[in-house]
DNA sequence: CGAAATAAGTCAACATGGCTGACATAACCG
DNA sequence: CGGTTATGTCAGCCATGTTGACTTATTTCG
């Protein structure tokens, strides 16, 4: 067996915390920041097994997770623009192009000028794009749910301050603003 | 400006939610799985900005978020096996191989041969390593402290449920065990 | 004891998804 | 009209994931 639960019989000598260069006064720093570490390995394994199960389903599709960050947040919020995307993204132009080209050409997003702007390029996911974007989401949705209710009562407002609190404080307003913004409906001749 | 804020303004027409194929009986189910979907797009962010501190140290070093993992998980665990490494991140050994030669080779790392097992290479951070690793830990921390306190009261609790709900069922007995175990000390030998 | 299993390391090749720099086009704005 | 902006694109590079095959050292077990 590969388990790491085997580890700990292994050792033979009890280990103590060996004392470091923030001996004494440093004491009470020391344990908060040893929970804060738990809590970032905590956050690691979480996220790292959220994205396990769209993972494998994306594999059915030859998509990766770049595809599928770009088509749950086109699915999301319908009609966003591809600068839109970059800055939620934090990639460059042509990281994202790769991948929004794809998904374009296999008919699961469509894209539509902006009536305002015409420059605009606004994104819309197709029938087939809402479809994946929806199984992708599934077992995501089942795992958060589950994790919501071990969490207990009260959790949900303690989790939104915590997230958003993760999140750097200029990127505050504009994460609310995706997150809260009406979607916008796809105009006659889009092929849905 | 590129910013996200602009956008709603700029849709002209008002787009309430539009009746999809989930209409009446699924209303309720409906809400809680876009509360459940906000959830997720939370956890992006969150991530997202969380990694992105140590990211830019990283830089400097000539390093990526392959090597950091490593290092974390090494520091804070010291004298694990190459094997519980793999489990923890989930990577193929080959992968693992790159980025730990690198950290050895520049001596961030230093290994040594189990004492029971002496085919098993335990693996120790160099005061070197322990450095970088603290390093970029703090800007990670600040950052876990902050949400913390924002969450407010209880929080930690409720986090831990949370997270530890996250994780899949199987997983969590080798987590726990990983994350409460009793450093390895490093042998006398071992340049440190 | 000797054979099989295990832990680790390695070589080669490949895919995904980041990145930079440079440049083209269309549309908007003053 | 000219400058700025939004988007798209070409070309190439790098980090980090993958598979498959194979070696070496060591332990375990019949």
């Amino acid at each position: 067996m590969t388990d790491l639960n085997d580890r700990q019989q292994r050792a033979e000598i009890p280990a103590g915390p060996k004392p470091r260069g923030n001996g004494g006064a440093a004491r009470k720093r020391a344990v908060s920041e040893a929970k804060l570490l738990e809590f970032a390995e905590l956050l690691f394994f979480a996220y790292r097994d959220f994205t396990s199960d769209p993972d494998a389903i994306l594999e059915d599709f030859s998509f990766g997770r770049a595809h599928h960050r770009v088509l749950h947040f086109v699915n999301r919020h319908s009609g966003l623009r591809v600068a839109d995307l970059l800055d939620i993204l934090t990639i460059t132009k042509q990281s994202l192009s790769r991948v929004l080209k794809q998904l374009i050409d296999k008919g699961y997003i469509v894209q539509q000028a902006g009536e305002a702007d015409r420059r605009e390029r606004l994104l819309f996911p197709t029938e087939k794009g809402r479809a994946l974007a929806e199984r992708l989401a599934a077992p995501q949705s089942v795992r958060l749910a589950a994790a919501l209710k071990a969490a207990g009562p009260g959790a949900e407002a303690v989790l939104r301050r915590f997230f958003e609190a993760m999140i750097n404080a200029e990127e505050r307003p504009k994460v609310s603003s995706i997150m809260h913004a009406s979607p916008t409906p796809l105009k006659p001749g889009g092929k849905g």
